[in-house]
DNA sequence: AATGAATGAGCCTTCATTCAT
DNA sequence: CATGAATGAAGGCTCATTCAT
């Protein structure tokens, strides 16, 4: 066990991490509910008792799984450097940080969507439903500010910047589930298409940025 | 027992369908991973062990009921009544119907989605897969080639078609997560809008309807 | 296992009857929280899962063993014959009869009043633990008329019968734990000395049955 | 913690008691086999390893819990003052000792009689058995030479001593498990009565205080 | 003495599946 | 076809105890 090796060198807060680790990876392989403490604790190189030393639960793991993803989601758009100054340039770069965000962990949807259960919030109270909200909802305001600057209403650039997201989550759904290769198409390609559009649109004199497009 | 009466006046096929549709409701209560045999077997009026006279194991209830979403969806897909003649009345009939679907019954995007991660790798083969994904092309074809009478090229068509797609997806995932409400929006408005520009654009004389909007 | 060769010639009835019989055997040896649902069915000849067929839980085995005790205790009140017509004959019949059902059975003792975790009633509801109250004064309350027969008003009869059942718990508690050979004495003995003492006084005239003795 | 202040203006020793305290609200609290090490040591302001500093097992801190526990009620009986200089007088004063030391703490009838079945054949040796016990009729001895001085013969004096105590074990049972209340009877009224009898009849010219009452 | 991470065995329970009837 | 008892494996979790530090 490598792990075991690392653990040695590894403080407490570190092989909390570890078993962090093991834990995403289970769920990556086998699913949220497939996943058991059992096999995570063995992939962290631990016995099944001791992960209860760091987790107090089998949600509670699920639970700072997903609180970090967000935290990893917000640093990624936090850090998203726009090419210019221009407000289009700002709206892609944070668009693109969260779209990329997904695409190259795809896993961490799930964990953000619930993408167990039926979708179905189970364990999670809805305290903590409120908290990931609004991790989320952080994430995605540079890009709506993008939008007002860009001279969406407020209303408008609301609305539009739902609708990004709900475009981008569709792809990258289309895409996990290998859905998109029937179509033959690539969702990167199509979410810069739509991004590219929403620019133009905005930038559009005839458009009245006020209702729909 | 209401079904155990229906059984007796029914022949092996449709008792054979008694189990599905207890599947169906229980998958539907449950979600997929919390559904057992033993209460499907409750709700059809069955014992356990008499399920496997139908089905031989529970994921090919689940590939059954898979199969049968598809087919619901082709038909509600047909039988959509464009309001006129036109390819835009065409394009939108066709869209809210599989849409509309989706929403009604949001249980079945899970089915068609695999969005329980454990269940696409482990039961469902390959041959399977591409069996769903050929009737879930079906269901799209009409849109496309709606598209094409729009005077969108065939490529052009088909991207747009996904994009739709993901769109559509997109919204009902945000919506059945309960996350649209975070952004007080409403899923259907959304993809009404998304669906009217789409013709507006195919009508624009402007519009490049080969490369991208 | 002759547990299964019995199993096989018996009815579901008498099977459930056999894991209880297992479960009182383990109870008997454990103790009620050193019993284990495993060794209860290993008794019983069974996997652990196959006790749920019969009973919901731990605590259910546990509550018809009880049940079940205090049925077999009423039986033997209700069956002691007195030895000729009088009311003190009467009184010594039942008050031995539910003190030689403790005695003989002593585990019974521990089920019927909780003799574990601290005597503290802990997963019986209360709904459950009036029901077994019930049944316990039903066992005792033929005593209580004998005492009135013998010239106790009633509330002297109640309070006498609860200082003989108190007598006998007392006795048989010291019995059962060992700690009465450390007096050398007997607990039959003096439970008869106790009974025999309090029809005397019943048939003294100068006793005022009334107030205490 | 305060238990951590404690700990270190103290000496060994009294590090000892401090263990030996935690447990005994631990036991009051959780009965006996609810109590873990776990939680007896952070109630001792330790950590779980450190209580096997002072005690070689669980089992080791009931026994020394049992054995303290019998030194308290050894001093409460020795305490114990009569009103008067007359043998009745003496033998309330003690009885009521013991009776009121085990009515005011229940849970050391417990701890006493093993009442939890599991720990008595398993951990207690009978070398220990014997030096409880020995201890328990320490207690009960000063009533028993009472009764001597009160006219009875050695032997009568032993087997009205031995159901004294029964008969007050039993009232304490009974009240502890709520039992008592089915009767609606108080176990100390009803135990001054057996007391106030017994006295009584001590004095009564006609008892044969050779055998029985 | 004390820490506290870790073990290993055990706990109650659930479940897909099998099979004699 | 249908029953339903039974299996065997697994699930999440707890706990007394050990041991390197």
């Amino acid at each position: 066990m490598e792990a075991r090796l690392q653990r040695q060198q590894a403080g407490s807060e570190s092989r909390r991490a570890l078993v962090l680790d093991a834990a995403r990876a289970v769920f990556e392989e086998q699913g949220i509910d497939g996943a058991s403490m059992r096999e995570i604790a063995r992939k962290a190189g631990y016995t099944p008792g001791a992960i209860y030393s760091y987790f107090d639960s089998k949600e509670a793991i699920y639970g700072a799984l997903l609180s970090e993803s967000l935290e990893r989601l917000n640093a990624a758009v936090t850090a998203a450097e726009p090419a210019d100054l221009s407000a289009g340039a700002l709206l892609q770069a944070k668009a693109r940080a969260w779209f990329t965000f997904f695409a190259t962990n795809p896993r961490e949807l799930d964990l953000g969507f619930y993408l167990v259960h039926g979708l179905a919030p189970r364990g999670l109270t809805s305290e903590w439903n409120q908290r990931l909200n609004a991790r989320l909802h952080d994430a995605l305001a540079p890009g709506e500010r993008a939008l007002v600057q860009l001279g969406f209403k407020p209303a408008a650039a609301l609305r539009e910047n739902t609708a990004l997201f709900a475009h981008g989550i569709g792809l990258l759904l289309l895409q996990h589930t290998g859905r998109i290769r029937m179509f033959r198409q690539d969702a990167g390609d199509l979410f810069a298409q739509y991004l590219g559009a929403l620019v133009l649109r905005a930038q559009s004199p005839k458009e009245q940025k006020t209702h729909a497009a």
